[in-house]
DNA sequence: ATGCATGAGGC
DNA sequence: CCTCATGCATA
C-alpha cells in the first residue's frame, strides 16, 4: 500500500529523455506519510512489450556462460569488505587486490585465452569458456581476484553489436571524442592531487613490488605508456588497479568526463557505457571479470584520446529510448539498518524469509529481494568498502578494519563538467 | 559516487 | 530465484 505495493506504475511517456521529465504521475496508489520507504514513480513501469532494449549482450552471454550459478559458500572472496560481515560469512581470505596468494596458486598469468576468432555461434556465445573446471564439492568460485579462474575474458571483439547500437555507430572515422566538449581546459587542476595508491592493506602479510610513483611526478606526458599488457593477457589485480588509476588521471587531464568516455566508447567500438560504469571502473567497483573486459576498451580509448591532439568531432546525442523504470525506492536508514542486520545473519534469505521480512519492514517483497541481491553484489566487488585509498602516495595506510569505519577517503572532485 | 532497478542467462 | 553486468535517478 504505502510503497506502491500494487501500484501499476502508471505509464506516462517520457519523451524527453534525460532528466527533463517532470513526472506527474504518482498518484497511483497512495503512500502513507510515515511509510518506511518512498517510492515515487516518475515514468511508467515496464508492462508493455514496446521496449526490448537489446543492450550489449554479446559479451554478456559469453561471460555469463562461464560463471553460471554459484553457491553460497563461495560468496565472499575478499574478506576486507565488512568488518563484521567478514567475520560471519567470509572465511576464505583472499585479498581482492594484492596478489598475495594465500591459498591460491597465484599464477594468473597468461593462459590460452586469446581471441578465438572462430566463434562457434552467436547465440550461445560460449566461445570462451573452457576453464579446467575444478569442480570440487564446493567452493570452486569462478572468478576470484588474482585467482587463476578469471583468466580468459578477452575474446570480446568489437564491431558486432545488435540493433541498439545502430544509433550510435556512425559510419566513417570516429575519433575518440564524439563529444563537443573541447578539452582545451586541461590542466586546470593540480596534477598531483590524484590519489595515490596503497591498496595493500588487505592483510599485510606480504605484498610484492608495489609500483610507487613517488620519486618523480607521475604524470608527465606519458603518452601511451600505460601498462605493459596490451589487452591480450589477463591482467592481474595490480594491473587493473594501476590501469584504472592511470586512466582516471589521463581522462581528467584530457578534460573528459566519465560520461564522455562512456559515450565515446560507444562511438568507437559500439559499446556504449554509462557514466556509472566508467565511474565504477575507475573506482574498481566492478567484478574482476568485468574489469578485465572493460580494460581493453578503455585502453584503446586512452590511446586514441591522448594521441588526438584535439579534434573536435560532431557529437550525436541520441535520445535514449523510453524506458519505463520503476522509480527508486528510498529506504530509510533505520530500515536499512534492519536489512543489514538480516544480511549478516543470512545473506541469502529464502523466499519466505524475504516475505516476512518485507512485511515487517513494510516494504515490497521485491524491493527487499533486490536489496539483498544488490547487497550481495556489493560484497563481491573488487574494492572492499572502506578501503582507504589514501590520496597520498601510499604511505599512510590507516587501518580500516575497525568496526565500520566510514572511510571518507573517496575523493570525488569535480567530474561533471558539462552535465 | 551510489542506491535501487532491469534483464539476460542459468540452475 | 540467483548471479552478473549495467544503468537511471539521486544524494
Amino acid at each position: 500500500m504505502a510503497t506502491a505495493t500494487s501500484s501499476p506504475y502508471l505509464a506516462s511517456n517520457r519523451i524527453l529523455s534525460t532528466g527533463s521529465i517532470v513526472h506527474s504521475d504518482r498518484g497511483v496508489g497512495d503512500m502513507q506519510p510515515g511509510s518506511t520507504a518512498v517510492t515515487s514513480v516518475s515514468g511508467g513501469y515496464r508492462g508493455d512489450s514496446s521496449v526490448k532494449m537489446v543492450q550489449s549482450d554479446f559479451m554478456q552471454g559469453a561471460i555469463a556462460t562461464s560463471n553460471g550459478g554459484h553457491m553460497l559458500s563461495h560468496a565472499h572472496q575478499w574478506v576486507t569488505s565488512l568488518p563484521h560481515a567478514a567475520a560471519v560469512a567470509a572465511a576464505e581470505a583472499g585479498s581482492p587486490w594484492s596478489p598475495g596468494p594465500v591459498g591460491m596458486t597465484g599464477s594468473p598469468q597468461l593462459q590460452d585465452v586469446k581471441r578465438n576468432s572462430g566463434r562457434e555461434d552467436l547465440h550461445s556465445g560460449s566461445a570462451l569458456h573452457h576453464r579446467s573446471s575444478h569442480l570440487g564439492s564446493h567452493q570452486a568460485h569462478t572468478g576470484a581476484w588474482g585467482g587463476t579462474s578469471a583468466a580468459h575474458i578477452s575474446s570480446i571483439s568489437e564491431g558486432h553489436q545488435q540493433q541498439q547500437s545502430l544509433i550510435y555507430s556512425q559510419p566513417g572515422g570516429f575519433t575518440v571524442n564524439g563529444m563537443l566538449s573541447s578539452p582545451g581546459s586541461r590542466s586546470l587542476m593540480h596534477p598531483g592531487m590524484v590519489r595515490g595508491e596503497s591498496p595493500d592493506l588487505d592483510h599485510g602479510s606480504h605484498h610484492h613490488h608495489h609500483h610507487h610513483q613517488h620519486p618523480h611526478h607521475p604524470q608527465h606526458h606519458v603518452g601511451v605508456s600505460h601498462d605493459a599488457q596490451s589487452d591480450e593477457d589477463t591482467p592481474t589485480s595490480d594491473d587493473l588497479e594501476h590501469f584504472a588509476k592511470q586512466f582516471k588521471q589521463r581522462r581528467i587531464k584530457l578534460g573528459f568526463t566519465q560520461a564522455d568516455v562512456g559515450l565515446a566508447l560507444g562511438t568507437l567500438y559500439g559499446n556504449v557505457f554509462s557514466q556509472t560504469t566508467i565511474c565504477r571502473f575507475e573506482a574498481l567497483q566492478l567484478s574482476f571479470k568485468n574489469m578485465c573486459k572493460l580494460k581493453p576498451l578503455l585502453n584503446k580509448w586512452l590511446e586514441e584520446a591522448d594521441s588526438t591532439t584535439g579534434s573536435p568531432t560532431s557529437i550525436d546525442k541520441i535520445a535514449a529510448q523510453g524506458r519505463k523504470r520503476k522509480k527508486r525506492t528510498s529506504i530509510e536508514v533505520s530500515v536499512k539498518g534492519a536489512l543489514e542486520s538480516h544480511f549478516l545473519k543470512s545473506p541469502k534469505p529464502a523466499a519466505q524469509e524475504i516475505t516476512s521480512l518485507a512485511d515487517s519492514l513494510q516494504l515490497e517483497k521485491e524491493v527487499v529481494r533486490v536489496w539483498f541481491c544488490n547487497r550481495r553484489q556489493k560484497e563481491k566487488r573488487m574494492t572492499p568498502p572502506g578501503l582507504p585509498h589514501s590520496p597520498e602516495d601510499g604511505y599512510s595506510q590507516v587501518d580500516n578494519m575497525s568496526a565500520g569505519t566510514p572511510s571518507p577517503s573517496m575523493d570525488c572532485k569535480r567530474m561533471f563538467s558539462d552535465t
